[in-house]
DNA sequence: GTGCAGGTCAGCT
DNA sequence: AGCTGACCTGCA
């Protein structure tokens, strides 16, 4: 087993866990590090990850363990895909890659969530649109309540540290172009004002087969190959695609030694084709090596 | 001040 | 199909 429960916190117990990766690796906005504490907020739940005794442990201060559970992808091997890694590729970068991300885990996003953020980041700096999605959290979503920690410091934290939920659909229907430019999310605002208009149909997109779902986002406009195959692997564990963006772009100069640029979209197809379904995971491992080591 | 940022679209060949 | 320029604007 990866993991116990006590009460209501999860004890990880597998090697393949560490939240500083699984947060900085560049699959989610919704998280906050404060001094040596990971307060995590998908949806309406809230948690926070730390070491004690040389063990994480997630505490849930509120929401369901299950929630938790299901949402760091616990049940599955990591061991297993890495081993599955290191037979297939030999090539030395990747396996740096890999040596340097150990820990990685590929969370499972709410697609919503998922969909509207990366609309955001297209041609962004992370810094801006994170701000405009606390901001849509604040003003749209509502404080999540939470229990008492059992640490003390946590508790001091939460003292001047408020969370706040993601929107409901129902709220996100509602909101326009204005409303979104008020966010500050520029000329994104309209791509944002077309697409929660059609949340209702894309929610029930789970289940559906990968080239349905990649046709499916492609045609929400201002939704092109990257953000669509991000919201794939992060909001839907389609982890058959490879998502490339400007940190990928760099990787693969590195990675074929060449110095002469080629477009993302031929990247994609030559990285998914070589890697199947462990496309998604190598992906975050590129991502995560490339960006921390520039 | 000014150049950029986790891309995408429209308008060309 | 494949290439190119324009694009909001807060932040460094």
């Amino acid at each position: 087993m990866n993991f116990e429960i006590q009460d209501n916190k999860i004890i990880v117990l597998c090697n393949q866990f560490n939240p500083e990766s699984i947060l900085q690796c560049g699959q989610v906005f919704s998280y906050k590090k404060i001094n040596d504490y990971y307060f995590v907020y998908p949806k309406n739940n809230l948690a926070v990850v730390y070491k004690k005794e040389n063990k994480f442990v997630i505490e849930v201060l509120n929401g369901k363990i299950e929630f938790f559970i299901n949402y760091f992808d616990l049940k599955t091997n990591y061991e297993e895909i890495i081993e599955k890694i290191k037979l297939k590729i030999n090539d030395n970068l990747i396996l740096k890659a890999v040596s340097f991300g150990k820990g990685i885990r590929i969370l499972n996003q709410d697609c919503v969530e998922t969909l509207i953020s990366f609309i955001f980041s297209q041609n962004n700096n992370i810094k801006r649109f994170t701000n405009s999605l606390d901001k849509l959290r604040q003003e749209k979503g509502h404080e999540i309540a939470c229990c008492c920690s059992e640490v003390e410091e946590i508790n001091e934290i939460l003292k001047n540290q408020k969370f706040f939920s993601f929107p409901e659909i129902e709220v996100l229907k509602t909101l326009d172009e204005k409303y979104f430019c008020h966010l500050g999310a520029g000329y994104r605002a309209q791509y944002l004002a077309l697409a929660v208009k059609e949340l209702d149909e894309f929610f029930k997109l789970k289940n559906v087969e990968t080239n349905c779902l990649l046709e499916k986002l492609l045609s929400f406009k201002g939704v092109g190959l990257k953000v669509a195959q991000c919201v794939m692997l992060f909001g839907f564990h389609k982890t058959d695609v490879f998502p490339v963006d400007t940190w990928i772009s760099k990787a693969y100069l590195d990675l074929t030694q060449s110095k002469n640029k080629i477009p993302p979209t031929k990247i994609s197809k030559i990285l998914s084709k070589k890697f199947g379904n462990l496309s998604g995971y190598i992906q975050q491992y590129l991502f995560y090596f490339k960006r921390e080591n520039k």
